[in-house]
DNA sequence: AATTTTTACCCAAACGTTTGCGTAAACATT
DNA sequence: AATGTTTACGCAAACGTTTGGGTAAAAATT
């Protein structure tokens, strides 16, 4: 079905047709006619053309009113099963409906140099872009060439010229840690990204902020994955046994840590506290269940939802880093610190 | 950039850029003009326009060949976040990625009613599309009339016109249930789905079969989330102890279920064996880890995108069912069951 | 009745691309 | 030298749409 098989079906010309689709009720067309031309548009389930739409309107409207109705979601492929983006865009994707938007997800930005994702990137046309996940500076600026309206939303502090929907990571950090020295513990471990991470720097600066050791064999530089949190903490509890709690950056690293102190014969919270941060659905499934730094990932996603529409919508762009509050949770995984040290050197093995 | 400018840096028609564009190597023009085109293309960093580009194959090919080197995967909202859907679509796109084609997500097909995502499905351009999630018969006849190339992937056996990429759900099932039964277990409960669930099917024929004893009570319709599993044992382990053993018809229900289980003081697998189907990432970080039916999750993703392009690049549809293996992963949440029955009626409480 | 205004519609050009057809030049064959 | 063949390229039409610029007929104003 074409614009022009309507037209004459309606036996009008195809501009009359084109003029009662986009200014519907205006004095373009006759009622009678502009009723048939709805019937008949109804009937055979026309919906206009997107390439012949686009092409002629952005010559038209210099992309000024090209609408798409549609926003973007930039995400990187080694994220894609993370919960934290699950629910982010489950919250971006809920309020774009709410405002007539759908939300086209462009996946895997570390493929960039695959020009068929180039390609794909480059043709998906959208009015804004949600960008999640940290980016590298080689993408940064390939997003600002291609898109005008991008907003960043995640944990990361990225001091870049986008504007920010996030959490102060930073505080929370520094939050979790506190609890930690609050129940007693002075011998805390960071499991988590170190370049650039806004938690370690917050973990660091808790750490001298209340006078606690700091001990380089405490701190372990790995991925923010379950897998990655199993393994750092196999190591770290086979070589050193004086560590008490562990802040791990995310709860997919928790949840990895608490299985290796399980394995290793270390009991959850008696003798190893354990925290993260999200506050992902499986906190609450394990045993004992995850204590962490609840973030409003939803939210997260609503507003940037909320924010990208309005600048689309009006066109202005008011600079803005938002936060949303995070806030601690307390379950089962931590306690105060054993007493004595758990495993007086010599006496035990 | 448009074709028309790069050809005038080139000096030469748009005509010729275009086929040089779109059959380089071939003799359509001098060494020369060919290098010098390519070169501008780099240095502008022109990609064609995909509007104009389609608007004009689409007549051209008559969708016989409107390349968009593109796949669609059209995926229920509820299982958004659903690790089963993460595993399946991450296989899915990098096969894909690997012959060259991109993947477009078409998300949350139950808001089929809304005109704007009718809008946005009609629009990508997709030469096929994947569908992940159980379609009810709207979808379906939707699918139909707008897609000539579908492939489900998935465990539901859908009787229907589509190609399938599945796992056997029903044996998968059986094989739990026997599972269970062979370890002693008599009185085991279903948790999951009811209608039309080939699982739940599994799960009915394995009991007669193996001549165990069937209660309406220790049948639970709950959706497949962690939440609802949680409810469900909850429930059922309130009112009823003789049950020995959980069928779990998807790992996030199982644990959900083991969650409750232990809440309520049973202890797995001592007095309850748990087993669930998926083999998620989860299952190893629960205490204890989840036994369940491993699922191919990446592979059925890959076999998808596999037949998917195939179809698309021969044009030939040989109809097919592809059964992939499954496989029973023992861990630790099942055994034996009591040799007693966990709670003599009046004995105890 | 003659005029202006409004209404209701059509024509044609343009968006960026692709391709059938045409053709001028270069080369090869007599 | 004249013909045929190949090479290298341009012309123009078409894809489905939108819109400025019409215009003929109807309605309103004199």
């Amino acid at each position: 079905m074409t614009l022009k098989e309507i037209a004459s079906l309606a036996g009008v010309s195809p501009s009359t047709v084109s003029r009662v689709i986009n200014h519907p009720g205006s004095k373009a067309a006759s009622r009678e006619v502009e009723n048939k031309i709805w019937q008949i548009i109804r009937e055979t389930g026309y919906i206009p053309d997107a390439s012949a739409r686009n092409l002629k309107l952005r010559s038209v409207l210099a992309q000024n009113q090209a609408r798409q109705k549609a926003i973007g979601c930039i995400l990187a492929r080694t994220h894609t099963s993370d919960p934290f983006f699950s629910k982010v865009t489950r919250g971006l994707e809920r309020e774009a409906l709410r405002n007539g938007y759908t939300v086209k997800y462009i996946f895997s930005y570390e493929d960039l140099r695959n020009p068929d994702i180039q390609e794909a990137i480059q043709q998906t046309k959208v009015e804004g872009v949600a960008l999640l996940g940290r980016p590298d500076s080689k993408m940064r600026s390939f997003l600002k060439t291609n898109y005008k309206k991008i907003i960043y939303a995640g944990l990361n502090n990225i001091d870049s010229e986008f504007d920010q929907i996030t959490c102060n990571a930073y505080l929370a950090s520094k939050t979790a840690v506190s609890y930690l020295a609050e129940l007693g513990h002075t011998h805390i471990a960071y499991l988590g990204e170190r370049k650039n991470e806004i938690r370690y720097r917050g973990y660091l600066d808790a750490i001298s902020q209340l006078a606690l050791p700091l001990n380089r064999e405490r701190i372990i530089d790995i991925h923010l994955s379950a897998e990655d949190g199993y393994r750092a903490a196999a190591k770290l509890l086979s070589s050193t046994r004086d560590v008490t709690a562990l802040f791990c950056a995310n709860d997919l690293t928790a949840i990895g840590a608490m299985k290796a102190a399980k394995e290793s014969g270390c009991r959850i919270p008696e003798e190893l506290s354990v925290i993260g941060i999200d506050d992902i659905e499986t906190c609450q499934y394990t045993t004992p269940m995850l204590t962490t730094i609840h973030i409003p990932m939803e939210d997260m996603g609503i507003m940037t939802a909320k924010i990208l529409i309005d600048r689309i919508e009006t066109g202005k762009r008011i600079p803005m880093k938002v936060e949303l509050p995070f806030r601690l949770i307390r379950r089962g995984s931590c306690a105060a610190p054993p007493s004595k040290p758990n495993h007086p050197p010599q006496a035990m093995e």
